[in-house]
DNA sequence: CATGAATGAGAATTCATTCAT
DNA sequence: AATGAATGAATTCTCATTCAT
């Protein structure tokens, strides 16, 4: 009854989705080369053949999976920026959507970064990295207009900044070091520190 | 006249330093598992065989890869620091090293960034990436306890500041920025800028 | 009849069979060393990968035969074993037996006098090996307290005895010697002319 | 200067018998397929590549190592053999060259009971066999003719007494039964049970 | 003659994918 | 649609043999 109202709603059939539930977990903790699809299937509860229902092979999986945390990203990052925000409320406002994302979805954030550059990327991927990609240069383009930024590309900007997050959260995932508020405003203030005019 | 005094150290005509050196440019192309060896004996103009007489397998050569690039990176950093210096000197000094180090052996330093947590990785591997851990963690408690640094942990500090270095080199590597000097003094600044007191 | 309900009961639908029956014919042909897993394969007419469903690599595969054909040659020898014999009918009841069983089983037969002592023989085939040892121990060890046997170790006369077997049989299998029903009662009297008091 | 010495003197070379002694042990004890060719090397303090100086790869060291087995075995109970001898005295010298046999070259022995049938036997080693077969089946057949013997083949004879003592050898061999003056001459006058008339 | 590093054909094994149920 | 046993091509690894030294 339950598992009934679950496939109506929204998310379409439940199965679909356990399917990439898995695998972005499966892909992060391991590789994508490195991961069996067997094994995606036991961790999303289906037999190894209904995924072949689902995907067109490993790589039409791996290539759900990266649209999908890459929209997530984009959602928490792009899609509900409020407009309006100065450039050091704007960056404090995504550093901080940043540490969301990477909480909510630590598969899928870590995921992203470990697989940009892979070769079974489709051009449907490409596009929608592209995209958030060029989002981003706007809003620091933007910034950088109105001079409140350091007399750098935008993109080695969005690069550094975008990269100090990565290493800070690398560490928390491993464990090395505690997520705290503290450490959450922090470590923005130091991030702005680095990009700001 | 070196070369000859090499070749009478080790045993080595080469073969081994090929095999290790046609391995750290695949896995870095591609990925550990994604690689053949085949690809890496062919690569290393070596009979397939012949990596089984120096490794110990597909992951003995891992390990022996990962050893050469994490101890390459510590004599960059680490082995070869000059003493002395001050919180600010020292920082500039290891962001431009790093740079030394990204441009020397670009195929080393991508394949440490992105096999750090691989589960192949055996005791010794860990225990060398340990060791540099330490030292670096060493040299930013000194700077901390002169009070240069912002009051957040030495960890924190150092997995932003190698954040963003990667980050920036990530893009450098993938053609989206052009390495200058200009950016190298640049970005050292502002790395100095998130993390100075 | 029999066989529909063997179909129910285990899930085989023989393949598993199949692959032991080709296994111990070619083991006792060759040797396991000499024998090629595709070679398993065709004789099953199973693919190779098929193998690696039901055993664990070749070592698994040769374990399960061994404990298969020494079950056997224990329901032959021990299992069905008339109880209240006494020495010399109960010598004569085996040695039949062991011609049924070799005659009925030649490949496991000759499998398990060729593989004994082999350093893959894991601890459960050890243990059924030790087993069956055990219950002829016990037997002999009975006709001896009753004063029918030479005064002799029981294990020294098993040994002389199922040498002296498995030395005609190997003739017999070899073409050497004809099997008629005259050669199997008048070598089990000789037999049993070598151990009895 | 003993080295020269040693290779003046009989046994030709040396090497070549170091080389033949590795491999009758290392054959028994493992099996010539599960033997590799270094580990013989090794065993015989010669370079792998030395090996193919004497014998034409491994088919013609383990054809060597064959034929001095079954001619050492002929010398121990053919070509020594005392002439006149009447059955029960002859097969009872028989059965203590055995064990002398067995004793005093105990991986010939043992390699020469699991490898009889083997493919990789040439036209020589098989000659080799037959001769001594044939040795023994004259030596039964004077027996026989005399009527000492029981009314069966001598061929059946020959492999019933035979096979009683390589079982009962085994069990010396695998420690379960101890080698003893009284079990020698114990065991023979069953075997002789076994056969005469 | 002796060596043992190098070779590469061939063996064991894995794993993405299919397809009868 | 869902299953999972079966497949066999692709991959890792072994080992008899060669050959430059």
């Amino acid at each position: 009854m339950i598992q009934a109202k679950i496939i109506e709603l929204g998310k379409s059939d439940g199965k679909r989705e356990a399917i990439v539930h898995a695998a972005v977990e499966l892909f992060s903790e391991q590789t994508y080369e490195g991961t069996r699809m067997p094994e995606v299937a036991g961790r999303a509860h289906v037999a190894a053949g209904t995924i072949y229902h689902y995907f067109e092979g490993k790589e039409g999986l791996v290539n759900a999976v990266y649209q999908m945390a890459k929209l997530e990203m984009k959602e928490y990052l792009v899609d509900t920026m409020p407009g309006g925000l100065a450039a050091q409320e704007g960056f404090a406002w995504m550093w901080r959507r940043l540490w969301e994302c990477a909480t909510d979805h630590p598969a899928g954030f870590t995921f992203l970064e470990t697989h940009h550059h892979a070769d079974y990327l489709n051009a449907t991927s490409r596009a929608v990295s592209e995209e958030f990609t060029l989002e981003m240069m706007e809003i620091f383009s933007r910034y950088a207009k109105a001079g409140e930024l350091k007399p750098l590309a935008p993109e080695t900007l969005i690069s550094m900044s975008f990269g100090a997050f990565i290493g800070l959260w690398k560490s928390v995932a491993a464990g090395a070091i505690k997520d705290t508020e503290e450490l959450r405003s922090a470590s923005g203030e130091a991030a702005w520190a680095m990009i700001r005019a």
